[in-house]
DNA sequence: TAGATTGTTAATCGATTAACAATC
DNA sequence: TAGATTGTTAATCGATTAACAATC
């Protein structure tokens, strides 16, 4: 609502949605788009975007719209795109398997630079490139490599202590898998919460209950 | 807001988060919890907390809060959790196989019975006992075993056909791991989805930008 | 200039919180 | 009975939508 400052977490959370349209614009060959036309292949509100675009800047202009590849990078830079927090993943198992070779870190501004597991067996395997690392080592692997984003991939049971033990070695956000409500606990820093199960009973809530109406 | 008829989201979405809290507290072998007591755990008002469980029923007592086995049951019960949709797995890459070993589908109301890859190489191979199939075998496959649920692990490319052919073979939900926006094309059917990267892009946000509040 | 479309303010709508009477 | 705590209504707050003057 205001430029800068306070941005409501509703406004924060579309941004990456945006992002995803406009490089679809992009790979397109638009060069403009009018916030009434972006609207429509969203399914929200000209209004809305407006209104959220408002927020970090007047990027359009009037009687022409916006400009594709311009909005697409404000975008990035306010998403802080262009950052390579580094960012370790803890727990090498199926998940966090998937996620380290899947996500393209690199692109949505984190620098993967190690991998942790408390199964001795999978230690030393290359995964992306990166061996799988004891979790006895991550005190000095944190002390020397300094990483700021923790990915947690750990069963619930042992997400608690991790978090902490996390924290005090200076992470700055994580990236949380577990089905463990660490926000509660540690408002201090961003946590961003991907609760799988979560999303899959509200799924079949709706399948169940619902007819259902649409949904972004 | 109303006892049934029509729910928010918002209020479905945090139905599994308080079914997690409760299931805690089971196990911790509490009885009875206030609301008072619970929006302390969960961090909301208990004024929240009553409100989203009177959309359902009053399932608590005044002087003495709610059972804690009585109002897991009731919830499991709200969430469909006792159905078994019968679903299947697309893409058996990275994703699609931590999804179908890591995810305990049978407890969250849906009942796993195939998975499919485009990749010749790997069809045949089992993944939580089941044989990974050829797409090609996918009309057939549903005409027979009428799956309900489809889960999506392919690339954004993929996605739009394959939604479109599951949903004219009958598939009455989707939970969407895909970089595409099905739901815009699809509002007829619950779409679920977990914009991995999406998410990730948000934690950059918060952490490059903001200090930060939490976030549940 | 006329038409299009923004940026921005005002109006509406919905969700959250506070308050309290009902009741166990 | 007195204390606790719900269910529910009313008040507040925030987010979305509508409207329109500014301007390209």
């Amino acid at each position: 609502m205001n430029r800068d400052g306070n941005i409501s977490m509703s406004v924060i959370k579309r941004l990456p949605r945006y992002y995803r349209f406009l490089d679809d614009l992009k790979s397109l060959g638009m060069e403009r788009i009018s916030s009434k036309e972006l609207s429509r292949r969203m399914g929200l509100t000209a209004s809305q975007i407006r209104q959220d675009l408002n927020c970090f800047g007047g990027f359009g202009q009037q009687g022409y719209g916006y400009n594709v590849a311009q909005l697409h990078k404000e975008i990035a830079s306010i998403l802080g795109l262009d950052s390579a927090l580094k960012t370790v993943i803890i727990g090498a198992g199926n998940l966090g398997r998937a996620i380290a070779t899947h996500m393209e870190f690199d692109k949505r501004g984190f620098s993967l630079i190690g991998i942790f597991d408390n199964k001795e067996a999978i230690c030393g395997q290359l995964i992306r490139g990166l061996p799988v690392r004891h979790i006895d080592s991550l005190d000095d692997f944190c002390r020397e490599s300094k990483p700021q984003i923790a990915v947690l991939c750990v069963p619930k049971d042992a997400a608690k202590e991790l978090a902490d033990q996390l924290i005090s070695l200076g992470i700055k956000g994580i990236w949380n898998f577990s089905h463990y409500d660490l926000s509660v606990m540690h408002p201090e820093i961003p946590i961003e919460n991907v609760h799988l199960s979560d999303s899959l009973m509200t799924l079949c809530y709706r399948v169940t209950r619902d007819g259902e109406a649409p949904k972004h």
